[in-house]
RNA sequence: CGGGGUGUAGCUCAGCCUGGUAGAGCGCUAGCUUUGGGAGCUAGAAGCCGGAGGUUCGAAUCCUCUCGCCCCGACCA
C-alpha cells in the first residue's frame, strides 16, 4: 500500500477525549475515530489489526474442533424470557422496539440464542460434544463507556459454547478453550494470565479470567512466579494452572490456602482480555435443552461459554505494547509488516530503489509521500509497524539500506539483498 | 446512577469574570526557499462560539432550559 493513496488520518496532537495512552494512540495513528460515546468507526488501519487479531483466534478455535457460525445481534425478547433474563439483566441491555411494538434488544451475549439453536436442532446425545462460536458485534449500554476501545458500548467479541453430555465432558471441553486462549493469546504476542474468577451475571462456578500485563491496567493482580516459566511453554494443562494462585485486586486473600509465601507472589496490572465459564445445565435447563441420553432416559446437556474481547485487545495490546512515540505491533497482528520510507521523493534514485524493494514486500505499507524526513518518521513510529526500510540518497550512491525495528529501535545498514533476506525470514 | 468538568476553525486552546460583532499555534491551499528526525518566509481558505429560549440598543461573554463529550466513584468482555 502507498501512504500517498492510503486513508489515514494521523494526528500530531493529542485530543482531549482520549486520556489513556492505547486511545490517544489509536487516535493518533488514525485506527479508529469515536462516533457516539463508546461506539466506534475502525478506519483502515486499525481494521487491518482487528482482523488479523481475528484471523489468530479464528485459526485456534477452528484448530480446537469448535465451528464458526453467525448469530444475529438483534434477537426477541421473548426468548430472553425463557431464561429470565430479560428482566435480569437490566440497563445494560438495550432494549429496541420494532414498528410492530414487538420488544427486541441488542445482543450483549448470547448463551439464550446458541440454546436455541441447539435445543431446535440437536436430537440426540450422540451429536455431543460440540462447540460453536463465532465472532460478532455486541452491545452493552455501560453507565460509563471509557478507555477508547477497550471498554467501549459496541465492542467485537468472540464467544463460544460447548454441550456435553455429562460433568466430565464438560470439563474436557473447558480444558480445550483453556488451551486455547493459552496459545491464542501467545501468538498474539502478549503475556495474558489465567485467573480464577467469579462467573458475573451469566452463572456458573468453574471460570478463569485471562489478564494480560500492563502498566495501565484496570485491576491489580496477584500471581505465584510460578507462572513467569508456565507462560514460556507451549501448553499448559488445567490441572497445573488450578493449583497455581493468581487473583485480581477484588479476589486477592494472601492468607488463601493456595496462595503462595510473600516472596513469590508478583504483583501486576492487568487488563480483561477473556473468560472462560463452566455453566453446568443453567441455560439447558431453563430453555428445556433435553437430549434423549445413552440409557434412553433424558440428559440435560452441560454448558460452557469462553468470550476473547476482540476490539478490547486491539487497545490492551497497545497498552503492553508502546512507547513515547508510538505502538510498537507483534508481527502477528501487524497492520503491515514493513514500512517503506522514501526519504526524497521524486528523487529518481531512491524512487527506483523504493520500487524495486516495494514490489517485493509483500507486507509494506511504502511512505511516497512528499514530506519532510522527520514527519515520516515520526508517523513510521506513531503507527508502530515492526520493521522500517529507510531508503535515501546517500544510502542508494553507497547501495545500502537502513533496517530498522520499531521495538528494539535497532538499527542496521544492509545491501537491499540482505534486507530483503531478513524481511522475508 | 451519584459527584466534578467541558463544548469557540480539522487538532490543541485563548477570549467569557468586567457584553461592542472572532483570535493564536499546529494542520490545510498556493508560491519561493529548504530537505536524514514533526522546516522558514509570503499570501490565502476555513467557525450559526453545541442547541433553544430569555435579558439588552447590542450576547461567544449574563440568565434559564436542553444535548453532547470527558474525568472520579459504583458496574462491566
Amino acid at each position: 500500500m502507498r501512504l500517498s493513496q492510503y486513508f489515514l488520518p494521523t494526528l500530531k496532537e493529542n485530543p482531549t477525549e482520549a486520556q489513556i495512552v492505547s486511545h490517544r494512540l489509536m487516535l493518533r495513528a488514525g485506527m479508529i475515530r469515536q462516533s457516539a460515546a463508546g461506539i466506534y468507526t475502525w478506519l483502515p488501519m486499525g481494521l487491518r489489526v482487528l482482523r488479523n487479531i481475528e484471523r489468530i483466534v479464528r485459526e485456534e478455535m477452528d484448530r480446537a474442533g469448535a465451528q464458526e457460525v453467525l448469530m444475529p445481534t438483534i434477537q426477541s425478547a421473548d426468548l430472553w424470557r425463557e431464561s429470565g433474563r430479560y428482566d435480569a439483566y437490566g440497563k445494560e441491555m438495550l432494549r429496541i422496539v420494532d414498528r410492530h411494538d414487538r420488544e427486541m434488544l441488542y445482543g450483549p451475549t448470547n448463551e439464550e440464542l446458541i440454546t436455541q439453536i441447539f435445543r431446535d436442532n440437536v436430537r440426540t446425545y450422540r451429536e455431543l460434544p460440540r462447540t460453536l462460536y463465532q465472532i460478532q458485534l455486541k452491545f452493552r449500554d455501560e453507565v460509563r463507556p471509557r478507555f477508547g476501545v477497550m471498554r467501549g458500548r459496541e465492542f467485537l467479541m468472540k464467544d463460544a459454547y460447548s454441550f456435553d453430555v455429562d460433568y466430565e465432558s464438560a470439563k474436557k471441553s473447558y480444558e480445550t478453550m483453556f488451551n486455547v486462549y493459552f496459545k491464542t493469546f501467545k501468538r498474539l504476542g502478549v503475556t495474558a494470565i489465567p485467573m480464577r474468577a467469579d462467573s458475573g451475571a451469566i452463572g456458573g462456578d468453574l471460570s478463569h479470567e485471562f489478564h494480560i500485563l500492563a502498566e495501565t491496567g484496570e485491576s491489580g493482580v496477584f500471581y505465584d512466579v510460578a507462572y513467569d516459566d508456565l507462560m514460556a511453554r507451549d501448553q499448559v494443562d488445567l490441572e497445573t494452572v488450578s493449583k497455581l494462585y493468581a487473583a485480581t485486586d477484588e479476589k486477592h486473600d494472601p492468607n488463601h490456602p493456595d496462595a503462595p509465601p510473600p516472596d513469590r507472589i508478583r504483583t501486576a496490572r492487568g487488563i480483561e482480555v477473556g473468560q472462560v465459564f463452566y455453566l453446568g445445565t443453567k441455560y439447558s435447563k431453563a430453555m428445556n435443552l433435553v437430549l434423549p441420553g445413552p440409557d434412553g432416559a433424558e440428559i440435560v446437556p452441560e454448558m460452557g461459554c469462553y468470550g476473547i474481547g476482540v476490539s478490547r485487545l486491539v487497545g490492551a495490546i497497545i497498552e503492553a505494547r508502546h512507547d513515547d512515540k508510538g505502538i510498537q505491533w507483534p508481527e502477528s497482528i501487524a497492520p503491515f509488516q514493513v514500512g517503506l520510507i522514501n526519504l526524497k521523493a521524486g528523487d529518481a534514485a531512491v524512487d527506483a530503489a523504493c520500487e524495486d524493494l516495494y514490489a517485493k514486500l509483500p507486507s509494506c505499507l511504502y511512505d511516497d509521500r512528499d514530506e519532510r524526513a522527520g514527519v515520516k518518521f515520526a508517523d513510521m513510529d506513531l503507527i508502530g509497524l515492526p520493521w522500517q526500510v529507510v531508503i535515501g540518497p546517500k544510502g542508494v550512491a553507497a547501495g545500502i539500506v537502513e533496517l530498522k525495528s520499531r521495538a528494539t529501535g535497532e538499527k542496521q545498514e544492509l545491501s537491499v539483498e540482505s534486507a530483503l533476506a531478513r524481511l522475508n525470514s
